[in-house]
DNA sequence: TTTTGCACTCGCTTAGGCCGAGTGCTAGAT
DNA sequence: ATCTAGCACTCGGCCTAAGCGAGTGCAAAA
């Protein structure tokens, strides 16, 4: 009569019903679920009673647990974990606001606006804060470079990657440089490297630097010092678009200050919130990292939904929600699905 | 007796001192002040009771107010007022912990990095939130510029102008062109229009364009989209760089998750506080906006003491703090005067 | 003009009491 | 076997009253 498969951890089928019942009501109002209301809620036609035998299996196995003697119980992260690995049915057409939003997505331009757009859309339609990561653009093919002198020995580089990738570095050098030895520099690259990975290009130079002479070494160093640091670190450092932070402050279960304050440092540091955006980048669908799991102390009341975004197969950068351990996972989960995949076609069709 | 000076309000030296303890200790602890407390202060040998009768006459006069009936005193937006336009003692060698940070920002290479470290500056001095309007930059030189072709009569500008600002831009265009052709185009302009203000460019083009025939002129239109957008609005528009948002988070009188989430989305949004910076734009020195003198009801229980900062005797921006209207005005004061004159010549230097 | 003394006000804290929601357990009904 | 009913009990939230402490205003004395 019980075990009906093998992820439900000896429950019955009523017993996960209940269960089901107790955390889509807990997420709804935020209040600890007591025997009554759930039985109530559930249409079991039980009385208040035989509920309370199944919730204390359920407290026995860890899924849920009552903040005080006489309250009613709030699921676990343990069971948040069951609750969306097993019994979770995903509202699939997430309303026609969707599509209506989505639809502003295509119409933005350059890649900064359509991240942008992108995480707007995530806050607005979760009601919880919006994060993207900046593509990855793992292939940088050199499309064209150029060097402006400035004052002071600094060299103003603007290289152009890919299709319209544009970026602009201010160098220091050795000596000043003319224009036109620049404009030679620039037009030598141009031509001898472009459409080349950039990667390439630094070692490529280090070779023909063998058989060149006299003052235009001086200037391939340069060249090379450019080159260096336009491939280091795989590009711009790795960053990100955070929209709806302020939605937070409407959970109460954040809304002491101190919390909230460390979430936002962390939001400004950045660096714990990059290093479970990597982590969300190896895997392949949505990921859902729960209070503690995520491993950082300051989200340890949140919970992080992401996906991979793609285009052309390969996976370019991760996008997600961050909100509260008690969120609405059946809605927030196809919305963070869908606009990553609204996110890698329009990245792929603005190309 | 009374009555030393026009400022005065026709308050006694004493009372005068008294009411300048009063905020300075206000500031300090931010708990009203009473008459004990004051008395034991100010080191002047008086009963409490005497106090009390100076605070009586301070009261009529709108410089404090008591909270509550048996509560102590707290300056009102008036107070502040007086206290910072006439009593004031600016503590002019705000330690050496300045000069050190100070000299980071020299080390910036680039405009962006320059403003996010003045911020940060700014904020991590007076552990109040740093703001740094953009510069506005107005003039604006055409340098150099450069189109790329993109997909979908798409067409990617980027446009060089003064010495090192790069702007660039994705334009949409009514047919497809050639790289050949855009590159003659942009030869053509720098040619023609090179060192010109970008104002100046569109209406020599227009005049140009009488005489100019054929194929070109379809060209010669997309040439003047771009400059007319590069010239829109003088330049991209107004921003500013935001750091220390979280340290308002420490302050009580600002504690109430609504008061704090108004406040934020008003950053967020952008638009009051740029008003608020345009006006301060106007003004000569250090300007400070005190509660409900800034107009902005998210800024009532607010200051914001901000100064233009310039090089070359043209003013190029704003910047200052954004504080609780019970801020230490005498340490922030000299610290937004003198970030705004690094700010100036850090400027000036990096050109 | 300043001080002393005194009555008074008011917010904050603490403690007690009550209510309601919820629980666990046991005994009886199905 | 299962479910239900009943009951005693627990505990947080809220309300009230009391006491305290900080502070005030006023009048009379110094």
């Amino acid at each position: 009569m019980t075990n009906k498969n093998s992820t439900d951890l000896g429950l019955s089928e009523r017993a996960q019903y209940l269960f089901k019942c107790l955390v889509e009501r807990y997420v709804a109002d935020g209040q600890p679920v007591g025997s009554r209301t759930l039985a109530r809620d559930a249409q079991l036609d039980l009385s208040p009673a035989t509920i309370r035998n199944v919730m204390a299996d359920l407290e026995d196995l860890g899924l849920v647990a009552a903040p005080h003697t006489s309250a009613g119980r709030v699921p676990t992260v343990k069971g948040y974990r069951f609750f969306v690995d097993s019994l979770l049915t995903v509202q699939d057409p997430p309303n026609e606001a969707l599509d209506r939003l989505l639809g502003h997505m295509e119409r933005e331009g350059d890649v900064e606006g359509l991240l942008q757009k992108t995480s707007t859309v995530l806050s607005d339609l979760t009601r919880l804060a919006g994060v993207v990561m900046v593509p990855a653009t793992t292939t940088r093919a050199l499309r064209q470079v150029e060097f402006l002198p400035l004052k002071e020995r600094r060299v103003l580089a603007i290289i152009i990657l890919n299709n319209s990738e544009v970026e602009n570095r201010i160098i220091y050098t050795d000596r000043e440089y003319t224009e036109s030895e620049l404009t030679q520099a620039a037009n030598y690259l141009n031509h001898a490297f472009a459409g080349m990975d950039i990667s390439q290009v630094r070692d490529k130079l280090i070779g023909e630097m063998s058989q060149a002479k006299a003052e235009l070494n001086a200037l391939m160093e340069t060249v090379l010092e450019v080159t260096g640091k336009a491939f280091a670190g795989s590009g711009r450092d790795k960053d990100y678009v955070l929209t709806g932070q302020t939605n937070l402050m409407d959970f109460d279960e954040l809304s002491n200050v101190t919390t909230l304050r460390q979430l936002f440092e962390a939001f400004n540091q950045k660096r714990s919130i990059l290093h479970l955006l990597d982590q969300a980048l190896t895997g392949r669908g949505v990921q859902i990292f729960i209070g503690e799991e995520s491993g950082y102390q300051v989200l340890d009341d949140c919970s992080v939904v992401t996906s991979p975004y793609q285009a052309d197969g390969r996976v370019l950068g991760v996008l997600g929600v961050i909100g509260p351990t008690r969120m609405a996972y059946d809605r927030v989960i196809p919305v963070v699905d869908l606009t990553a995949k609204m996110l890698g076609s329009a990245l792929k069709s603005l190309n």
